[in-house]
DNA sequence: ACTCAATGATGAGTACACTCAGTAATGTTG
DNA sequence: CAACATTACTGAGTGTACTCATCATTGAGT
């Protein structure tokens, strides 16, 4: 047994346990079933716990939702960086940044939206939802550095443009007339949102390369 | 009694007549307490009708918000049309156009996120919903007028520039981050984006209009 | 090893949005 | 007006997220 965590003492190994048990049956439930069709009853049957303990790990259903959904948002969101540093164009550069969260979201697009709308009307108290707002604003950063690269603005402009492109992400991502959407039609539809506001900027971009 | 209400026979008339009350009983409830702390069964007692007679009315709670929050937008737009068309300047007749509806909306906070969020998330094919994204709409019309006017957008780049300021509007309302915020605290987190995705073009509008 | 506060777990219970099988009201037809 | 078809109304019932009083486990202090 390693030493770390022997360290923990029971009681602290047992809730870490108990906590695995809970991602892996909400994550399998809601993959395979969708949300709204999985009770928490059966996610507590399913990691062998009390129909009680679930909410001490969790406060609300939508908490679950976010403890699963999460991991994935952060490694799209790395997908995504990777993707981005090998374009050499503004707009480009953040569509290829945004995609795989996209792609993401859309792998269930009961779960994706209910999991966008957690985010954003959810209890920013409780820890995973902190969580969530942490990967947001990661995002935010990303884009605010690619902005800073490919068109040099100025910090304080990046981050105010990079929030908007994040409202533009996530409407376009929650929006109901997407909900039968491809993953490319809605990348699209933010490629075109993202090239109207950065269309000023892109020409200045060239003008300041050109003195 | 005028003719067109007794055209319409003693059932419609009583629909009518049922659907007032229930708005009224709802209005007045939600804006008293809220509408978390309101349950269906009191609006279905204070409109004086059963339970299950409010939801062939209404099929959610959500609706029955949507129902009477729809009006106060609906004013709240006509409010900042007229205010945006006394501003000479792209972003203060946008910022001007918006402002009624940030009010509007923060009148009491929780009713008005919650607004936002069955707007955003609600059934689109349920009759107010489709009502309120109508009204979205049209915000986004008087928008793109606006910015066609006074930076000389073609009507594609108005549109799409005006659905981009919906979703600044609409996510800096729902944020978290903004729930303790004043309506002026709102409207300058507004302006700050607005700004910041117009820049360019303002210098494109002074340009042109000097050539 | 024993005691005992402190922390964790539990599942029957609660509150509430929403349903549906049964009933009443309305308009229509002969 | 009677008989009927259609539409509207009803509230007891249902499903489910979440709570809370009670019990179980742990580990620190002696």
């Amino acid at each position: 047994m390693a030493e770390a965590t022997r360290r923990l003492g029971r009681r602290e190994r047992s809730k870490r346990a108990k906590l695995e048990r809970i991602t892996a049956a909400a994550s399998a439930l809601f993959a395979e079933h969708g949300v709204d069709d999985v009770t928490t009853q059966q996610i507590a049957e399913a990691a062998d716990i009390g129909t009680g303990t679930l909410f001490l790990y969790a406060k609300t259903k939508g908490e679950l939702l976010l403890l699963v959904q999460n991991v994935h948002y952060a490694a799209a969101l790395q997908r995504g960086r990777a993707a981005a540093a090998r374009e050499s164009e503004a707009v480009a550069a953040v569509v290829a940044l945004l995609t795989p969260v996209v792609a993401c979201n859309r792998v269930q697009v009961d779960n994706g939206r209910t999991y966008l709308r957690e985010m954003v009307f959810g209890d920013p108290t409780e820890p995973r939802h902190a969580e969530a707002l942490t990967i947001v604003g990661e995002t935010e950063q990303a884009t605010a550095g690619l902005l800073a690269q490919h068109l040099g603005l100025d910090e304080a402009e990046a981050t105010t443009v990079a929030r908007v492109i994040s409202a533009i992400l996530l409407l376009t991502m929650a929006s109901g007339e997407h909900v039968g959407s491809s993953v490319e039609e809605i990348v699209q539809a933010i490629r075109t949102q993202v090239r109207a506001i950065l269309a000023g900027r892109i020409l200045d971009g060239v003008d300041s390369a050109r003195r």
